[in-house]
DNA sequence: CACACATATTAATTATTGCTAATATGATAG
DNA sequence: CTATCATATTAGCAATAATTAATATGTGTG
Protein backbone atom coordinates (compact mmCIF):
# COMPACT_ATOMS: atom_id res chain seq x y z
CA UNK A 1 0.00 0.00 0.00
CA UNK A 2 2.17 2.42 1.24
CA UNK A 3 3.99 4.18 -1.18
CA UNK A 4 2.35 3.24 -4.40
CA UNK A 5 -1.30 4.30 -3.56
CA UNK A 6 -0.03 7.18 -1.26
CA UNK A 7 -0.79 9.48 -4.49
CA UNK A 8 -3.61 8.82 -4.56
CA UNK A 9 -4.80 8.47 -1.16
CA UNK A 10 -3.96 12.44 -0.87
CA UNK A 11 -5.84 13.17 -3.42
CA UNK A 12 -8.96 11.19 -2.22
CA UNK A 13 -8.57 12.73 1.37
CA UNK A 14 -8.06 16.19 -0.22
CA UNK A 15 -11.97 15.68 -1.31
CA UNK A 16 -12.93 16.48 2.98
CA UNK A 17 -10.55 19.56 3.08
CA UNK A 18 -12.03 22.54 2.53
CA UNK A 19 -15.37 23.70 3.84
CA UNK A 20 -17.62 24.52 0.55
CA UNK A 21 -16.58 21.20 -0.64
CA UNK A 22 -17.69 19.29 2.90
CA UNK A 23 -20.38 21.65 2.44
CA UNK A 24 -21.58 20.32 -1.25
CA UNK A 25 -21.40 16.34 0.02
CA UNK A 26 -23.36 16.94 2.95
CA UNK A 27 -25.89 19.27 0.79
CA UNK A 28 -25.82 16.06 -1.76
CA UNK A 29 -25.61 13.23 1.19
CA UNK A 30 -29.34 12.25 0.83
CA UNK A 31 -30.47 12.80 -2.88
CA UNK A 32 -28.74 14.50 -5.63
CA UNK A 33 -28.91 17.81 -6.98
CA UNK A 34 -28.21 19.98 -9.57
CA UNK A 35 -25.11 22.46 -9.68
CA UNK A 36 -27.75 25.38 -9.53
CA UNK A 37 -29.74 23.64 -6.52
CA UNK A 38 -26.49 23.65 -4.86
CA UNK A 39 -25.11 27.12 -5.90
CA UNK A 40 -27.94 28.16 -4.18
CA UNK A 41 -28.56 26.07 -1.00
CA UNK A 42 -24.93 26.96 -0.28
CA UNK A 43 -25.53 30.55 -1.17
CA UNK A 44 -22.06 30.11 -3.37
CA UNK A 45 -21.33 31.60 -7.12
CA UNK A 46 -21.71 29.32 -10.00
CA UNK A 47 -17.55 29.22 -11.29
CA UNK A 48 -16.56 28.58 -8.15
CA UNK A 49 -18.92 25.80 -6.79
CA UNK A 50 -18.79 24.32 -10.46
CA UNK A 51 -14.96 24.03 -9.82
CA UNK A 52 -14.79 22.20 -6.23
CA UNK A 53 -17.32 20.00 -8.03
CA UNK A 54 -14.76 19.09 -10.50
CA UNK A 55 -12.66 18.70 -7.79
CA UNK A 56 -14.74 16.45 -6.12
CA UNK A 57 -15.60 14.20 -8.98
CA UNK A 58 -11.84 14.26 -9.50
CA UNK A 59 -10.84 12.46 -6.05
CA UNK A 60 -14.00 10.57 -6.64
CA UNK A 61 -16.15 11.23 -4.02
CA UNK A 62 -19.13 12.11 -6.26
CA UNK A 63 -20.59 11.18 -9.47
CA UNK A 64 -22.26 13.61 -11.72
CA UNK A 65 -24.75 12.76 -14.52
CA UNK A 66 -27.00 14.34 -17.15
CA UNK A 67 -30.23 15.08 -17.83
CA UNK A 68 -30.93 17.37 -20.33
CA UNK A 69 -29.16 20.89 -19.65
CA UNK A 70 -28.94 19.78 -16.14
CA UNK A 71 -26.65 18.04 -14.26
CA UNK A 72 -27.38 15.91 -11.36
CA UNK A 73 -24.66 15.32 -8.90
CA UNK A 74 -24.42 12.22 -6.02
CA UNK A 75 -22.40 10.76 -3.69
CA UNK A 76 -20.63 8.34 -5.12
CA UNK A 77 -22.31 5.26 -3.25
CA UNK A 78 -23.11 4.14 0.07
CA UNK A 79 -19.81 4.08 1.26
CA UNK A 80 -18.70 7.44 0.99
CA UNK A 81 -21.89 8.29 2.62
CA UNK A 82 -21.11 5.88 5.62
CA UNK A 83 -17.60 8.16 5.47
CA UNK A 84 -19.38 10.97 6.53
CA UNK A 85 -21.36 9.84 9.03
CA UNK A 86 -18.33 8.21 10.88
CA UNK A 87 -16.58 12.04 10.75
CA UNK A 88 -19.49 13.16 13.08
CA UNK A 89 -18.93 10.24 14.89
CA UNK A 90 -15.19 10.56 15.37
CA UNK A 91 -15.20 14.31 15.61
CA UNK A 92 -18.01 14.37 18.12
CA UNK A 93 -15.41 12.52 21.04
CA UNK A 94 -12.46 14.55 19.97
CA UNK A 95 -14.51 18.22 19.77
CA UNK A 96 -13.10 19.16 22.87
CA UNK A 97 -9.47 18.52 22.10
CA UNK A 98 -10.22 20.38 18.18
CA UNK A 99 -10.23 23.68 19.40
CA UNK A 100 -6.54 24.68 18.29
CA UNK A 101 -5.24 23.88 15.54
CA UNK A 102 -3.94 27.88 15.41
CA UNK A 103 0.09 28.62 15.51
CA UNK A 104 0.45 25.94 13.74
CA UNK A 105 0.13 24.62 9.79
CA UNK A 106 -3.20 24.95 8.68
CA UNK B 1 -25.09 20.47 13.37
CA UNK B 2 -24.70 22.12 10.61
CA UNK B 3 -22.85 25.46 11.11
CA UNK B 4 -22.36 25.22 14.32
CA UNK B 5 -19.48 22.45 14.38
CA UNK B 6 -18.82 23.06 10.66
CA UNK B 7 -15.53 25.28 11.62
CA UNK B 8 -14.71 22.31 13.64
CA UNK B 9 -15.45 19.37 11.47
CA UNK B 10 -13.46 21.42 8.50
CA UNK B 11 -10.44 21.77 11.24
CA UNK B 12 -10.90 18.17 12.01
CA UNK B 13 -10.63 17.08 8.56
CA UNK B 14 -7.58 18.99 7.79
CA UNK B 15 -5.76 16.28 9.65
CA UNK B 16 -5.52 13.91 6.81
CA UNK B 17 -5.02 17.04 4.20
CA UNK B 18 -1.52 16.43 3.63
CA UNK B 19 0.67 13.84 2.93
CA UNK B 20 3.13 13.83 5.87
CA UNK B 21 0.28 13.83 8.10
CA UNK B 22 -1.11 10.93 6.74
CA UNK B 23 2.36 9.09 6.68
CA UNK B 24 2.36 9.82 10.41
CA UNK B 25 -0.84 8.66 10.95
CA UNK B 26 0.14 5.42 8.93
CA UNK B 27 3.59 5.40 10.94
CA UNK B 28 1.73 5.54 14.88
CA UNK B 29 -1.39 3.37 13.70
CA UNK B 30 0.22 0.33 15.36
CA UNK B 31 1.90 1.65 18.15
CA UNK B 32 3.05 4.85 19.79
CA UNK B 33 6.35 5.95 18.30
CA UNK B 34 8.65 8.97 19.78
CA UNK B 35 9.29 12.27 17.51
CA UNK B 36 12.29 11.13 16.77
CA UNK B 37 11.47 7.59 15.33
CA UNK B 38 9.26 9.15 13.27
CA UNK B 39 11.36 11.52 11.49
CA UNK B 40 13.73 8.60 10.86
CA UNK B 41 11.04 6.63 9.52
CA UNK B 42 9.38 9.58 7.26
CA UNK B 43 12.80 10.66 6.31
CA UNK B 44 11.73 13.80 7.33
CA UNK B 45 13.33 17.26 9.13
CA UNK B 46 12.33 17.42 12.51
CA UNK B 47 10.97 20.58 12.55
CA UNK B 48 8.52 20.07 9.87
CA UNK B 49 7.34 16.96 11.63
CA UNK B 50 6.97 18.45 14.72
CA UNK B 51 4.87 20.95 13.23
CA UNK B 52 3.16 18.65 11.96
CA UNK B 53 2.24 16.80 14.62
CA UNK B 54 1.14 19.76 16.55
CA UNK B 55 -1.42 19.80 13.91
CA UNK B 56 -2.18 16.45 13.87
CA UNK B 57 -2.88 16.45 17.86
CA UNK B 58 -4.39 20.29 17.34
CA UNK B 59 -7.38 18.25 15.06
CA UNK B 60 -7.63 15.84 17.90
CA UNK B 61 -6.58 12.67 15.93
CA UNK B 62 -3.24 12.13 17.92
CA UNK B 63 -2.36 12.58 21.67
CA UNK B 64 1.38 12.26 22.43
CA UNK B 65 2.83 11.40 26.56
CA UNK B 66 5.88 12.42 27.39
CA UNK B 67 8.35 9.92 28.73
CA UNK B 68 11.76 11.31 29.99
CA UNK B 69 13.01 13.50 27.09
CA UNK B 70 11.32 11.27 25.03
CA UNK B 71 7.27 11.91 23.43
CA UNK B 72 5.30 9.14 22.68
CA UNK B 73 2.94 9.83 20.21
CA UNK B 74 -0.22 7.67 19.15
CA UNK B 75 -3.40 7.95 17.24
CA UNK B 76 -5.98 9.35 19.43
CA UNK B 77 -8.55 5.96 19.88
CA UNK B 78 -9.59 3.30 17.92
CA UNK B 79 -12.11 5.57 15.91
CA UNK B 80 -9.53 7.04 14.51
CA UNK B 81 -7.79 3.89 13.38
CA UNK B 82 -11.04 2.93 12.04
CA UNK B 83 -11.00 5.56 10.43
CA UNK B 84 -7.61 4.99 8.20
CA UNK B 85 -8.82 1.96 7.79
CA UNK B 86 -12.23 2.89 6.83
CA UNK B 87 -9.97 5.18 4.18
CA UNK B 88 -8.44 2.25 2.31
CA UNK B 89 -11.57 0.29 2.01
CA UNK B 90 -13.56 3.38 0.38
CA UNK B 91 -10.35 4.23 -1.72
CA UNK B 92 -10.06 0.61 -3.06
CA UNK B 93 -13.27 0.85 -5.17
CA UNK B 94 -13.03 4.14 -6.11
CA UNK B 95 -9.57 3.62 -7.37
CA UNK B 96 -9.65 4.05 -11.25
CA UNK B 97 -11.72 7.45 -11.07
CA UNK B 98 -9.36 9.32 -8.70
CA UNK B 99 -6.87 9.72 -11.79
CA UNK B 100 -6.75 13.29 -12.25
CA UNK B 101 -7.93 16.34 -9.98
CA UNK B 102 -5.14 17.77 -11.91
CA UNK B 103 -6.87 20.89 -13.92
CA UNK B 104 -8.83 21.83 -11.40
CA UNK B 105 -8.69 22.95 -7.89
CA UNK B 106 -6.34 21.23 -5.45
C1' DC C 1 25.43 23.93 36.83
C1' DA C 2 27.05 22.92 32.19
C1' DC C 3 26.29 19.87 28.46
C1' DA C 4 23.90 16.97 25.28
C1' DC C 5 19.94 15.33 23.36
C1' DA C 6 14.78 15.51 22.17
C1' DT C 7 11.26 18.31 20.91
C1' DA C 8 8.90 22.79 20.14
C1' DT C 9 8.45 27.41 18.42
C1' DT C 10 9.21 31.42 15.43
C1' DA C 11 9.88 34.01 11.49
C1' DA C 12 10.75 34.50 6.72
C1' DT C 13 10.35 32.60 2.24
C1' DT C 14 8.21 29.68 -1.13
C1' DA C 15 4.62 26.96 -2.94
C1' DT C 16 -0.05 25.63 -3.30
C1' DT C 17 -4.75 26.44 -3.32
C1' DG C 18 -8.89 29.22 -3.82
C1' DC C 19 -11.51 33.05 -5.61
C1' DT C 20 -13.45 36.08 -9.02
C1' DA C 21 -14.61 37.61 -13.40
C1' DA C 22 -14.77 36.69 -18.04
C1' DT C 23 -15.52 33.50 -21.53
C1' DA C 24 -16.60 29.02 -23.55
C1' DT C 25 -19.33 24.87 -24.24
C1' DG C 26 -23.37 22.39 -24.66
C1' DA C 27 -28.30 21.60 -24.59
C1' DT C 28 -33.04 22.83 -25.57
C1' DA C 29 -36.80 25.69 -27.16
C1' DG C 30 -38.77 28.68 -30.15
C1' DC D 1 -30.11 28.52 -36.54
C1' DT D 2 -30.49 31.93 -32.86
C1' DA D 3 -31.39 32.84 -28.24
C1' DT D 4 -31.31 31.32 -23.68
C1' DC D 5 -30.25 28.85 -19.75
C1' DA D 6 -27.07 25.52 -17.18
C1' DT D 7 -22.62 24.26 -16.49
C1' DA D 8 -17.59 24.23 -17.35
C1' DT D 9 -13.17 26.25 -18.18
C1' DT D 10 -9.46 29.68 -18.03
C1' DA D 11 -6.49 33.09 -16.39
C1' DG D 12 -4.81 36.27 -13.12
C1' DC D 13 -4.80 37.69 -8.51
C1' DA D 14 -5.44 36.95 -3.40
C1' DA D 15 -5.13 34.13 0.44
C1' DT D 16 -3.44 30.20 2.94
C1' DA D 17 -0.46 26.48 3.94
C1' DA D 18 4.15 24.28 3.91
C1' DT D 19 9.13 24.31 4.19
C1' DT D 20 13.36 25.74 6.02
C1' DA D 21 16.64 27.49 9.11
C1' DA D 22 17.50 29.39 13.35
C1' DT D 23 16.51 29.50 18.03
C1' DA D 24 14.18 28.25 22.29
C1' DT D 25 12.55 25.07 25.81
C1' DG D 26 12.82 21.25 28.53
C1' DT D 27 14.83 16.92 30.43
C1' DG D 28 18.25 14.09 32.09
C1' DT D 29 23.35 13.27 33.11
C1' DG D 30 28.15 13.81 34.49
Amino acid sequence: MQTADMGMKVKFLQGFSHKVRIQILECIKQEEKTVSQIVNELNGNQSNISQHLACLKGCGLIVGRQEGKYVFYSLRNQHVRDLLDMFDVVLEEVENDVACCENHIV
